[in-house]
DNA sequence: CTGCCATTTTACCGGC
DNA sequence: GCCGGTAAAATGGCAG
């Protein structure tokens, strides 16, 4: 093999793994911001405990509903009624 | 306390939890990309669990660099040595 | 210290990694079970993917009410409401 | 078929769940006195993350003899050497 | 500083 | 037999 080759592949590399750490600091500084939203809720006079505890009922609130959707999609599939397009049913009735 | 105060607070509460949950959408999208660069240096013969010993590392040793700062800079605080500039280096070597 | 305390610690620790393996080998048992129940079903000409996630289901709605349970007990701390006992609320009212 | 022949399936169905059910409850529950195996151990003033990894480690070597031993056997039944049944012992031994 | 919660990592299971 | 996704375990971070 070529040590072209391999400078090429070390350098996609290399690339591939800055887009990772770029954004691993975008999350990192989103994860800053969610405290600060906290903090100044806090000197409001807000209890951040509670607020806490809100935000994950509601996200697992929406999570419930998501995945009752997909069970849904489910048990339509298992019992053959699933169409992945409008013309799905259809298509199956003329075969 | 006032009815009015109640629904002022209310929706300043409200606005803080939006808040919240807008910025952990963001940062759950983010997640997602990250997720799908190393599906995609998968899909290019890159090993995943490598890359994140890599990224993992990288993280370290930046922090263990950054910390080293910090401490230095505490240093010459202690010494009223503080200085951003190239001089603060100077004089240390001078005392 | 002595040689004495040495093997004392290094029975004792012995005796818990012991325990601790005990205890796993029993849980996969156990796993190795419910594959097997799965598979009887399976062979009875149940879906095993469906009663997957039957149980799946049945599990989180449990977790669901529980967890609703001890969150009207957090609201309750937060308000004040709380009582370990019985006596409880009204020696906060004699407070 | 008959709306008999539903309530039978139904019930087979419902007490296959149910096994599985009262197996993961069992399952949980030693999970739950492993747990309390590391606290124990930390409360000794052990470390339970290094405990942890002897626990993998030692498991990873019983897997490595396992497999080895399971290789011996794949060779015996090769040539003819393997023996299922306590006869076979007995006409090894007597080879 | 201790316990809890979120995130991450690992192991498992089914499908192709 | 690999690969993808999904559940369990473990680690790290944060609030109290």
């Amino acid at each position: 093999m070529s040590g072209v080759g391999h400078n090429i592949g070390h350098n996609e590399l290399r690339l591939l793994i800055e887009r990772i750490e770029r954004l691993e600091e975008e999350k990192a500084g989103i994860g800053e911001d969610i405290k600060d939203v906290y903090s100044e809720a806090k000197s409001r006079g807000f209890d951040p405990k509670i607020m806490r505890i809100i935000v994950r009922e509601r996200k697992m609130d929406k999570h419930a509903r998501d995945e009752r959707d997909a069970l849904i999609e489910t048990y339509k599939a298992a019992l053959g009624m699933l169409a992945d397009t409008p013309l799905g049913q259809a298509a199956m009735a003329a075969a």
